[in-house]
DNA sequence: ATCCCGAGGG
DNA sequence: CCCTCTGGAT
C-alpha cells in the first residue's frame, strides 16, 4: 500500500500533467450536466459532446425535457448507445425534478439516487462539480481501473469499495479533482487496452508497472 | 474481441 | 455476485 508522502507525490504530480480542464463535461446548467453524465454510460465523452448541442437547442429547458416525446428523444443521443433506457431516464428525471425538487438537481446523494438513471458515479460528479462537495470521490472505470494499479485500492472493481478506500486516503478537498485528473490520465496514457507506461511519469508509485506487466 | 467517465434488475 | 441494455471505435 502507499504511504501518505506517496499520495500526496501522486496528487501533485497529477496536477502538473493536468493543472486545468478537469471536468470534459462542462455545460453552463447543471440538469445538462446531469444528463450528459448519463449519456456518457459506455460512450466516450467526446461522442456524448457531439450529440448533446442539438439534443439541449431542440429541448432547452427542464420543462420541455420533461415533456419530450421520448421517442424523438432517442433520435437525438442514439449514437451514443443504451438510447431506450437514456431516452426513458432523461424524460423521467426532468419530471421527476419539476414535481419533487422545483426544478432543481438535487444537491445531496439520497435524492439524486432516486431520479431515474442516477447512480452513484452520476452523483458523486453532480455532487462535486456542481456542488463542490468536500471528500467527494468518482469511482468510473478510469479511476477503478488506474487507483487499483497505483495500489491505492485492493484491486477491488466494485465501485461502492473503491470510492471508500479512496476516502481514506485522499485528503477530502483534493479528492474530486483527483478522480477528475485518472480520467485524463486513462485516456491520455494509462488507456485500459495498451497503457503508455513509457511516457507515464506516475511509474515510481505503480504497482503495475514496477511489476514488469508494463 | 474489448473498451468507452454506468445504471438497473435479478 | 451476476446479467442486460446498445452503438461506435480500435
Amino acid at each position: 500500500m502507499k504511504t501518505k508522502a506517496d499520495v500526496l507525490s501522486i496528487i501533485a504530480e497529477l496536477k502538473k500533467l493536468y493543472p486545468d480542464g478537469i471536468c470534459s463535461l462542462d455545460y453552463p446548467k447543471p440538469y445538462e450536466l446531469l444528463f450528459s453524465v448519463r449519456l456518457a454510460a459506455q460512450c466516450t465523452d467526446e461522442r456524448v459532446n457531439m450529440v448533446t448541442p442539438a439534443l439541449f437547442a431542440r429541448f432547452p429547458t427542464l420543462e420541455s425535457l420533461a415533456e419530450a416525446d421520448i421517442g424523438e428523444v432517442e433520435t437525438y443521443i442514439h449514437s451514443t448507445g443504451f438510447f431506450r433506457a437514456k431516452a426513458r431516464d432523461i424524460v423521467g428525471a426532468a419530471r421527476m425534478m419539476l414535481d419533487e425538487y422545483g426544478g432543481k438537481v438535487p444537491d445531496n446523494m439520497d435524492d439524486l439516487l432516486k431520479l431515474p438513471g442516477v447512480g452513484r458515479k452520476t452523483a458523486n460528479l453532480i455532487l462535486g462539480d456542481v456542488y463542490h462537495q468536500r471528500g467527494v470521490v468518482v469511482a468510473d472505470t478510469h479511476c477503478i481501473r488506474i487507483s487499483g494499479k497505483l495500489g491505492l485500492t485492493d484491486g477491488t472493481k466494485d465501485p461502492a469499495k473503491v470510492e471508500a478506500q479512496l476516502r481514506k486516503v485522499l485528503p477530502p478537498e483534493e479528492s474530486n479533482d483527483f478522480c477528475h485528473r485518472l480520467v485524463l490520465h486513462g485516456r491520455a496514457v494509462c488507456m485500459a487496452r495498451r497503457p503508455d507506461c513509457q511516457n507515464c511519469t506516475l511509474r515510481p508509485w505503480c504497482d503495475f508497472f514496477q511489476k514488469g506487466v508494463g
